[in-house]
This record gives C-alpha cells, sequence and structure tokens, in this order.
DNA sequence: TATATGACGCTAGG
DNA sequence: CCTAGCGTCAT
C-alpha cells in the first residue's frame, strides 16, 4: 500500500477513506486479526455509514480457530499459530523457538490463514466461516458502533428507591437473625440458617435440600430459600435482599458505570461461546431483566396512618429509550429451541403441535397432546410443568435438577420425564442419536454443521461422560437455534439496507432482534424482518428444510420496557 | 498493612 | 445446558 506525504490533512483523510473502502470492498482476499476491531475503528475513525461495512468481507483468524476448536479458542495470533502447529507437528512439540519466531514474523499470516482455510475445509467448516461467521463480522462492528440511548436519571432514581428498600431489609433481616452479619455473605448466611437457628432439621418431610457444586456444602440458593421460608422470616427477606442487590449492583450501577457519551456501547464477542452463540460484556445487555421488580415501598409521607404501603414496580428495561423520531422493534423467534427438538426428533406427534394455527399455544397443545385431554381444558399448571420438563429434557438436565424447578420430589421428576418420553419417542430416539454420533466421531454437529468436539464422552468417570451426553444434545439444539439467528441478522442486514430503510441493529438476545428503526419507517421494516425470518429461504436458500415452520413474534415501542405486541 | 487475584456461590438472560 | 457480572473469602 502507498501513502502519499505531500498532502493536506483533509486530503489525506479522504484518501486513506477512499483507498481503504476499495480495498474492503474488493474481491481480493484479506487476512485481519480481529476484523470486528478494525471495522469499528474505521467506521468511528472516517464517520462511516454503518450500511456500507455490510458488504466488507475479511478473514479472521482468531474466528477461523474458535471455529475448529470452540472450547478453547485462540485469543491471540500466538494462540492461534500453536493451535495450528500443535497439531501438525504432535512429536515436537517443546520446540519454543520455532512458535515464536512464527510469530513475531506477521508475514507468516497468509501461511497461517492458509493452514486454517485448509484446516476449516477438512473439517467441512469453510461454509460456515465464510458465508455466516465472517459476514457477521461487520454486523457486529455495527452494533458496537451504534451503541443504544439510556436515561442516566432514570437509573438513578431507580438506584435511590433500591437503595431506601435495600436498608430497610436489611435492618428487619437482623432483627429476625437475632444479630448483624454480612445479609451478602452466603457463608455468614449459612451458619445463620443451619448453624443457629437449625431450619433444614426443621424442613418439612425431609425435602432434600440442594448443595454447593463445588465442595458439597448446604447451600443457599433460592430453591433452598423458598423451601425454607414458611419456617421463618428470614429466608423471605433474604430472597428479597438478594434480588434488590442484583439490580441494584449489576442493572443500575454497572449500566451506568458502562454509559459514555450519552449512549450504552458493549461489546459484542463472536467466539466466547461454544456453542456458537454471541455473548455481549461491558454491560452483558442480553441479561438485562424482563420481569418488573416488585418492591414496596414504605409511605414516609403519613407514618402516623400506621402500615400504609406503596407498591412500585421497577424495570431494568424503562429506562432504555429509542432516538429521537425513532422505536425499538423487536423480533423474536416463537420456542425456536423446542421447533429444533421436533424437527430433529420428526416425532409425529411432536410435529403435530406446530402445524397449523400460529395462534395455538404450543405449550398448551402440547399438553394436551400428553395428557390427552381437549386444549380448552388445560391447566395453566399444567402448561408451566410441560414448559419444564420439555426444556429439562432439551438441556439434558436430569430428573433432580427438574425436581427442584417444579418444587417436587425427584421422583415424581423422573415420572414426568419418562412419561413425556413415552409419548414422544421421537425425542429418545433423537438423543440418542446425538449421543451415539459423538461417542463414533468425538464430536456432534448443528444445522449449519458447526461442530464442538466433546472428549469426555468416552471418559470412565460417570460424572463426566453423563455431563458430555448432555452438552451433546443440547449443543445441537442450542448451537442450532444460534446458527438460525445468525443467518437472520446477515439476511434482514442485507434486506434493510438494500431497500433504503432506515433500521439499525442494536441488541440480539439469542432467538430475539431489537432494531432501532425510524418512526414512519416501522411498518414497512416490520415487514421485512417477519418475512424473511419466517421464509422457508431463510436457512441457505431453502437448500435445508426445517420439519416445523419459524414463527416470529414482532413488538414495537419507545422504550425497551415497554413494549407492545404488534401484527 | 494494603491491595491484587482466583475460586466459589448466586442469579439475570436465553 | 451456557453465558456475564457481582459479591465474599482465602491467598
Amino acid at each position: 500500500m502507498m501513502f502519499p506525504v505531500n498532502m493536506e490533512e483533509q486530503d489525506y483523510t479522504t484518501y486513506c477513506r477512499e483507498m481503504l473502502t476499495q480495498l474492503m470492498t474488493s474481491k481480493v482476499s484479506k487476512v485481519c486479526l480481529d476484523a470486528q476491531e478494525l471495522i469499528l475503528t474505521m467506521i468511528s475513525h472516517f464517520s462511516l455509514d454503518i450500511t456500507s461495512v455490510y458488504n466488507w468481507s475479511m478473514v479472521d483468524p482468531k474466528v477461523a480457530g474458535w471455529l475448529l476448536n470452540p472450547d478453547h479458542p485462540p485469543n491471540t495470533f500466538t494462540e492461534v499459530v500453536k493451535m495450528l502447529w500443535k497439531d501438525n507437528h504432535q512429536e515436537c512439540d517443546q520446540d519454543a523457538d520455532a512458535t515464536t519466531l512464527l510469530c513475531q514474523d506477521l508475514s507468516q499470516l497468509l501461511d497461517v490463514m492458509e493452514l486454517l482455510r485448509r484446516r476449516l475445509m477438512d473439517c467441512d467448516l469453510l461454509d460456515l466461516y465464510l458465508n455466516v461467521e465472517m459476514k457477521l463480522t461487520p454486523i457486529l462492528a455495527g452494533m458496537e458502533y451504534h451503541g443504544i440511548c439510556v436515561d442516566p436519571q432514570r437509573l438513578i432514581n431507580m438506584g435511590d428507591i433500591l437503595k431506601k428498600r435495600i436498608g430497610m431489609v436489611e435492618s428487619d433481616a437482623y432483627k429476625s437473625a437475632g444479630h448483624r452479619f454480612l445479609l451478602s455473605s452466603h457463608v455468614q448466611l449459612r451458619t445463620v440458617l443451619f448453624d443457629e437457628l437449625h431450619l433444614d432439621e426443621k424442613c418439612e418431610n425431609r425435602q432434600k435440600l440442594a448443595r454447593t457444586s463445588v465442595n458439597n456444602l448446604k447451600s443457599t440458593s433460592e430453591s433452598v430459600l423458598v423451601k425454607l421460608q414458611h419456617l421463618h422470616p428470614l429466608p423471605k427477606l433474604v430472597l428479597e435482599y438478594r434480588k434488590l442487590e442484583k439490580m441494584k449492583s449489576t442493572y443500575v450501577d454497572g449500566i451506568l458505570a458502562c454509559i459514555k457519551e450519552g449512549k450504552l456501547t458493549a461489546t459484542w464477542d463472536h467466539t466466547s461461546a461454544a456453542t456458537g452463540r454471541l455473548t455481549s460484556a461491558n454491560p452483558n445487555i442480553q441479561s438485562v431483566p424482563k420481569q418488573p421488580l416488585e418492591i414496596t415501598e414504605a409511605s414516609n409521607k403519613q407514618p402516623a396512618e400506621g402500615d400504609k404501603h406503596e407498591t412500585t414496580s421497577l424495570c431494568a428495561r424503562e429506562p432504555y429509550i429509542a432516538r429521537e423520531g425513532c422505536s425499538f422493534l423487536a423480533a423474536d423467534f416463537q420456542s425456536i429451541e423446542f421447533r429444533l427438538l421436533a424437527h430433529f426428533s420428526k416425532d409425529p406427534s411432536l410435529l403435530k403441535v406446530f402445524q397449523g394455527d400460529d395462534k395455538k399455544d404450543v405449550f398448551v397443545e402440547l399438553t394436551s397432546q400428553w395428557m390427552n385431554v381437549p386444549p380448552g381444558s388445560v391447566q395453566t399448571t399444567d402448561r408451566e410443568r410441560t414448559k419444564r420438563v420439555v426444556y429439562s429434557i432439551m438441556y439434558g438436565v436430569g430428573p433432580e435438577k427438574l425436581a427442584t424447578y417444579l418444587n417436587v420430589s425427584a421422583a415424581e421428576a423422573k415420572g414426568f420425564i419418562s412419561s413425556f418420553l413415552r409419548r414422544f419417542p421421537g425425542v429418545s430416539r433423537f438423543t440418542h442419536k446425538c449421543i451415539e454420533e459423538c461417542k463414533a466421531k468425538g464430536h456432534v454437529r448443528t444445522i449449519l454443521k458447526r461442530w464442538r468436539l466433546i472428549p469426555n464422552i468416552k471418559s470412565p468417570n460417570f460424572f463426566l461422560k453423563s455431563q458430555a451426553e448432555r452438552q451433546a444434545v443440547n449443543f445441537v439444539v442450542q448451537g442450532s437455534a444460534a446458527d438460525i439467528c445468525k443467518l437472520a441478522m446477515i439476511l434482514v442486514g442485507k434486506q434493510l439496507v438494500e431497500r433504503g430503510l432506515r433500521a439499525r441493529l442494536l441488541i440480539q438476545l439469542h432467538d430475539e432482534l431489537v432494531f432501532e428503526v425510524a418512526d414512519e419507517e416501522v411498518d414497512s421494516v416490520r415487514g421485512v424482518v417477519k418475512d424473511i425470518m419466517q421464509s422457508d429461504d431463510l436457512l441457505c436458500d431453502g437448500k435445508i428444510k426445517l420439519q416445523v415452520p419459524l414463527r416470529v413474534s414482532i413488538s414495537v415501542g419507545k422504550s425497551w420496557g415497554r413494549m407492545t405486541d404488534s401484527e
């Protein structure tokens, strides 16, 4: 590349912008470590329009390394080199000189990428790499650049309300425990609950209380406190304290700390989830609570009237506001993981649940099929239970954990699972197929051939082997859903640009996309987004056929906390 | 004595 | 099942 020296600064910037833009849109292969960061830098530095970077294409060695070994992605170029080198010459493992030399010489970048390309090809991952992952990179850079507007004053107000309430709950907790202690410390709480108050011994019909996973100590988690809350006032107070504290520390103070120049800019990480999902950090915007937190605020105006309480509802998503003249538009794949389970299992009864009327509630339909009762007479509790059972099977969790979710005995939970699997035998066939495939090949694959290596599938250790089996099944479902959502991001992005619509993707919540849209274009964008996400062509121009239709629900609002369904 | 780091437990989202 | 992030507690 040539850079002229005798140029005015403005001309120079223009020159660089033009040249780099031409380079980026050219057919020449460009290898770039951390391509997402480069694109973001270029957008900011040259004030480029996001839409102009969507067709940039580069290849990034780190993303390639992650696809090849998603559980241990390389974090630096050195690690990429090590990864290739280790696998190619396993015998001469200890020769560090060659490695460091290779890393220092960036002229090796092309060779490394060529090696990676060959490995991707051999592993049948090249198509996924070039046509999905690398096309996603500019979209992620755009999301980082765009950011989200947050009203800091709203957050500060929420923080004040929370602080007041936390103080009250704290003093109530000290009273009921009989002394002060660090309420946020699970270690101290454990001694108070079990050594001082002996609540575990008083527990009704000797329910099994959860243990901590590493040290096998008595747990103080939510499921335990729920079981203890009728024996003593303290557990309930701790539960409330934790909810308030979580909200304040993570979703008020934590978010406030991430606001820069009036907007929230999260980092979107392409390679940190082994399942192929995206993650966001600083802040993790994917975990901002959906459900509002109900708090009872003691009225301080009329203390004479005694027990007057006001209940306030705090919604963590409320302070997220669309820019002037814009609205948020959220598009949500309805129970996509469950639909994929039906697709993979090919179970006729399960498939039937997703065919026909879109307005039907799938969990009501499923409960009806399972229990042999008409959909009209399915109870809400039965519906919830069905949902839990389905997700437990998909996640591969055993009867013990399902029992804690449902608050029933392990034997009952086991009964639900086996009854479900008897009624929908395709599901068992699918899970067994996953496990067998994994045993035979050492890995499993998603619908777009993304893979995960699971060596523990042959472990002699029962716990490790069982965990590996759950991971194998879960990866196929969760990873395939991630694949489909990535395709949606790419195709919707492309279509919006082609139609010249002013809609920008802000957030991806695994099975949901949130856009910011100019008010006058909401209707057009809604149409485009829904059509594409529900289209049979979404999966590689229809080359891959799903056994079930995908359904998308749309909601629109000025605040992320107040979104209303929209046909 | 003061502060940095890593393991652990818990909980928000999906 | 898999993420991020906050808080304790030991080192």
